[in-house]
DNA sequence: CAAAAAATGGGCTGTTCGGCCCATAGGCCA
DNA sequence: TGGCCTATGGGCCGAACAGCCCATTTTTTG
């Protein structure tokens, strides 16, 4: 027996999940909330619950904060959220926050019903549509390596002991003392560097040598 | 009708995969192909193809070569791997390579139609399994958004601005021509914004910005 | 309405930066 | 061996910066 919680301020979502859930004998369910707060206080009086599914948007405690709580007090339970946005700052949050799976609320029974046990046994399911904007951040967000190859000037050994010095903030007399040189020798390797990169100012520099992955 | 590609070394597995498509009347296997090279060489000839249903590991030419190679030639094909490594590495380079799906290869026939459809109409499928390390790559890549609600001082939406800029590389006088202010009221900002962040420079403010996540 | 917070503009001082000039010493390679 | 690159150290100058002081106006909020 799988015990959900649903949490959902919306009564008529609410219902018609319950509704979609009463098909399947091995779900029973243990709590019904309709914000983060609700759910909260529910699970600090019992905590047997295995998933839970979460609305994005409610009043009063919406389902991101929620879900970064009950996976910082109960990292067992579940979270499958279920949501209308494919809106990517959403998901991120949801991702950051801890979420297991994301589906979209328009999904029948028995895909919500395979999520909940594919999520129970430690996958993740998303909607074709959230995977698809997953995917194209993860592709973002590992693109820059791939960028990298491509015109990158090369830096010397000793440049690049510099520039990872200015990238913390430290003023060219601090690289100097640190690295056991002139400040003048500082100055002159920042001055080919900018040369090589481009920049003209500091923050330019640790800026382009980010995306260049030379840091 | 959907035309598919089929490329699998193993041939028992591909004799599997055609049985599970052939209950589908409105699937055609338009190609099949035991290596990247093969498939390549058939499109070059007919590339009337919807939908490739890729294995990574093949000899001559692997999955991930040939989606790379196929998606910078006819992009409009959608290519689903279907893969029996959950391996983090073998994902990340499928969706380098623009792979669009990824399914397990013991994925039953029904899923494998709803992946084809669902992939061809813009969406993405991946098995739970998959998606989980998908999503853990995602929250590692993402991971430094996570630390920054604690003690993170508010900034006004003016210092926010101001920063921006910063950020960018431009100079005092710069910002203060993009905001249509003085650049006495720029410095003024971004000496706050210093109290704040307990930088010294203007390089460690953006180093300590970015980890806070006001960047 | 009154207090608090944010945004604005300004000055003074010393430090740091960035561009441009100079030079020497050591290593490498063709 | 002579050129080329890197690392080193230095100077000059003007611009930019950062810290600390002053003030007024506008907006927000209790």
């Amino acid at each position: 027996m799988i015990s959900i919680a649903l949490v959902e301020d919306n009564r008529a979502a609410l219902q018609a999940l319950k509704q979609k859930l009463a098909a399947y004998p091995d779900l029973s369910i243990g709590h019904e909330a309709c914000n983060g707060e609700e759910i909260l206080s529910q699970l600090s009086a019992d905590a047997s619950v295995d998933v839970v599914l979460m609305d994005i948007e409610m009043p009063r405690m919406d389902g991101i904060t929620a879900t970064r709580l009950i996976k910082g007090q109960y990292p067992r339970i579940k979270i499958v959220m279920v949501t209308i946005y494919d809106n990517d700052d959403f998901i991120f949050q949801a991702i950051q926050a801890g979420a297991d799976s994301y589906i979209l609320k328009e999904t029948n029974a028995e895909k919500i019903y395979e999520t909940i046990n594919d999520t129970l046994n430690g996958g993740a399911v998303m909607s074709p549509s959230i995977a698809v904007r997953a995917l194209q951040a993860l592709k973002r967000s590992t693109a820059s390596p791939a960028a990298q190859k491509e015109n990158t000037p090369e830096l010397s050994a000793r440049e690049a002991e510099v520039l990872e010095c200015l990238s913390t903030g430290l003023t060219n007399k601090r690289i100097a003392e640190k690295l056991s040189i002139s400040p003048f020798t500082v100055k002159r390797h920042i001055e080919n560097i900018y040369q090589k990169l481009q920049a003209q100012s500091r923050v330019e520099l640790v800026e382009k040598a980010k995306r260049s992955g030379l840091l």
